[in-house]
DNA sequence: TTGCGTGCAAAGGTTTTGCATGGCA
DNA sequence: TGCCATGCAAAACCTTTGCACGCAA
């Protein structure tokens, strides 16, 4: 149980640290490939979801699910503390996604756990709204 | 602007009506129009998709995304004021949608407009987690 | 050598779009 | 009558899967 950790392959290596370099980026599926191929490192489109559904069920990961056809976006989950306490903002105008650095997350999920007997799973809530750039635009 | 109104079809009323009556129950696009195709009403599959995002953007039906390839999840709004008013609850344990009514969630909309000049769409945002009832099970 | 991991291609599914026809106002 | 909405089909899209080869241990 816990990891195979099965084979060390090359592949694997570059998916892991591109991944990784991303830091608090998001990138869909398709993107990634794409660097790839622009980079040179031929890898194909199986071997990159393989490798994240891979690193998404070993919480590595985060998966989320964009509106239209666009495909699922990942991000990296830094594996310090601090950072797995935010959530994430997505502008129903522009369609950017941010990312909600704020202490007050930490006493919502509090106040949840306590008052409503609900854990919530701050790796997959995503808040709609509209940001401000789009609130003075038309 | 308002609304156009344009033609007011007999597909628009079972469309509306069909997911009216759904209440709280979820249905994904091919599973409303499998109904209509049981149902014996010949509708199809543009048709239900059109007015589904039709419904999405006037605020009466909610869309969320499952994992996996099953396609989006439609749920209608009982009423516009009343869930304006509160965020919504979706355990992934039992994929109960649960309301919460609470006066914490003022004072985040409040946060989030002051601090950071996000403008919360309670109607779109959906919270995941482990509600009460899962958390003990298993 | 053994067998997992890879890559290519094709399948699977959901959603969108073009175009001719029918129905509402 | 004018024009929108519909329906059928095909396209586009993302994602998964089968199979033979290559590479790690």
């Amino acid at each position: 149980m816990a990891r195979p950790e099965k084979y060390n392959t090359k592949q694997r290596d570059i998916i892991y640290g591109h991944v990784a370099a991303l830091g608090g980026e998001h990138a869909t599926a398709a993107q990634i490939y794409n660097h790839f191929r622009l980079t040179g490192a031929q890898i194909g489109r199986a071997t990159v979801y393989r490798h994240l559904e891979e690193l998404v069920g070993a919480g590595k990961l985060r998966k989320f699910l964009t509106d239209g056809t666009s495909g699922a976006c990942y991000q990296y989950i830094e594996s310090d503390e601090g950072c797995a306490e935010h959530l994430h903002l997505k502008c129903e105008g522009c369609g950017a996604l941010q990312h909600l650095e704020c202490d007050a997350l930490g006493d919502i999920a509090r106040h949840m756990a306590d008052k409503h007997a609900f854990v919530v799973n701050s790796l997959k809530t995503v808040l709609y709204g509209i940001c401000d750039g789009c609130m003075h635009k038309t």
